[in-house]
DNA sequence: CTGAAAGCGCTAACAT
DNA sequence: ATGTTAGCGCTTTCAG
């Protein structure tokens, strides 16, 4: 069984296979297939010929093993369903797609352990780098992302205490601006809705900072509804309801993500209020998928691809860097808030 | 600088650090954190306490090439950010989480030549199974994963000739059984919205057979518009304002996907028209996100999460099986199709 | 229950 | 430009 697939009687074939039938070393056909140039033309094109002829797959186990050279990437996220995620993975694929370094991704939803877990596996296989969400981890992860030696980045989230090297925004300031923007429009009964999901520390973060922003204004949170489950249109008609039927006199809608505003823009246009001037609502995210709703909705842009982009730029880089990049999120008025004064 | 991480002076631990701490040999700490039944308690205790206190953590390359036994599954899908292929990737997670089989994803942009490429990336890894969205590759594609000698499955497509085994729906049929329903329900001029991309072969599948449904009813299709891009609420919106203007005289639209379709339908309640009586559409999908839309779109539920979950149990099972699993997909008339005479 | 020896398939380093 | 040798860190196999 040695040197077999578990599923196959047929061993796979191997640079000695190659280089057998191209008559040559062994080495000769590492060198060709890493596409070194000290090869002469006429070897080379010899070995390319029986690897084809053969349908030779190097071994990368092998290989990594033996250059203790990993050209992988691991990238720990929440989930994949959020769209927030694949955004950040499209960014970090920008970068990496010009590079040998490929990312392999690890899903923790939103469960500690469980990140420690993928953590672990991850590292298993060292890997050239590691691209981690957030900043909240079990002692254990931190220990272990400390100890990798390979750059570590994390990623979207600023408000904290870095393992190494950090890239994203700072949520209590985005919720602070958006607090700002509203209270700057004359709103002053607003309420916030969201997800009870105590492990989406970013929206949290946005809350606390949203309350700092109002309390500058002499507001303060006049309702709040939290929610079970998944963001979307359904869930956020059911909030929004809810709550404006707890507080009718509600003049503003904070919600902790687009999906749910839409819901809840779709919601106050079917009641016929008058938007944004009897009542404003601010998401976030800025997700491109919902241009195209009746209005658009005020939204931060919480810059998911460049965090992608700049957390693989340090991990190709290759440096044990603790460099912490701020990006800015970009306030976007919309329709469903009313003109500054 | 062998044996060390090119980015640390610091070699990694192994085996055998963790044995001189803990008094043993490496066979030994081998055997413990395998969690193997053969070593005594002590010993035991004794070996996880130094790995602990070390902060070893184990070479899965070293490992997977003594053994030849990797815990990978690859999985190639076009794109992250399309919804359908998360929701797939969430259906194999269901059942490989129980498991010690990992998902490795790798994307192909719906280019056949860069799906090559990541099949040969993924196979030089020498994963135990391999999961590829779609029925069309090149030559060598195929090629490489009849050769793989592990399980390949094909998913999302029964309609073409798989290497090996498939899971997925029929899209001929798909398409066909919505025409079906739309010629049942008195319809007559109707229109197709979808991609222009080249390389959907799903959608182009999906509208053969939907206007294979159609001639059996006597019908053509009235006018068809196709985009550049991706889709989305404002793709939907435009495509529909285009097409309308062009043919105003269309009773249905049919959508490659319930996202275009829920831009039109949103756009078709703002103009006033009356759906389902003046005007029906469908879609195709069935995403969940899109439960709360002020109508529910007519749409095929294509079993996405099935599929995932059929495909890794055939991973599991371990074997070269060349089976193929046809999923029924579901019509959902919703509220924007009339009801059946 | 524990250990010693051999080798997985490849590449670094050193020949020639 | 090509070949030879010695491992990479682990697991398999066989001995005790």
């Amino acid at each position: 069984m040695r040197g077999r697939n578990p599923f196959d009687g047929k061993p796979h074939l191997t640079l000695r296979d190659v280089a057998e039938a191209a008559g040559v070393s062994e080495m000769t056909v590492s060198r060709v297939l890493r596409n070194r140039d000290d090869v002469s033309a006429g070897t080379r094109k010899r070995v390319f010929e029986a690897a084809r002829r053969l349908g030779y797959v190097p071994n990368k186990i092998a290989g990594a093993l033996a250059s203790s050279r990993v050209n992988l990437v691991g990238v720990i996220i929440p989930s994949l369903s959020n769209m927030v995620f694949p955004d950040v993975l499209a960014g970090i694929g920008d970068i990496l797609d010009e590079t040998p370094l490929q990312p392999v991704v690890g899903t923790s939803k939103y469960d500690p352990e469980r990140e420690e877990r993928v953590i672990y596996e991850m590292l298993s296989w060292r890997p050239s780098g590691l691209i981690v969400a957030g900043l909240e981890h079990t002692e254990a992860s931190r220990a272990m992302m400390r100890a990798a030696g390979i750059p570590v980045i994390e990623v979207m989230d600023l408000d904290g205490d870095p393992v190494a090297a950090a890239v994203g925004i700072s949520h209590v300031d985005a919720g602070r601006e958006t607090a700002r923007e509203i209270a700057a429009r004359g709103y002053t009964r607003i309420g916030y809705l969201g997800a009870s999901n105590f492990a989406d520390h970013r929206a949290h973060k946005r809350l606390k900072g949203f309350e700092e922003g109002l309390a500058e204004a002499g507001l303060t949170l006049a309702d709040r509804i939290l929610y079970d489950g998944a963001s979307g249109f359904g869930t956020g008609r059911r909030i929004t309801e809810a709550l404006l039927s707890r507080t009718p006199d509600l003049d503003f809608l904070y919600y902790n993500t687009d999906m749910n505003a839409a819901g809840g823009l779709l919601y106050c246009l079917a009641k016929g209020m008058r938007i944004p001037d009897d009542i404003g609502l601010a998401g976030f995210n800025s997700f491109e998928m919902l241009e195209g709703l009746p209005m658009r909705i005020a939204t931060m842009d919480s810059r998911r691809r460049d965090i992608g982009r700049s957390a693989a730029e340090l991990v190709q880089a290759g440096e044990l860097t603790e460099e912490k990049l701020s990006l800015d999120p970009v306030f976007l008025p919309g329709d469903t808030i009313r003109a500054r004064p």
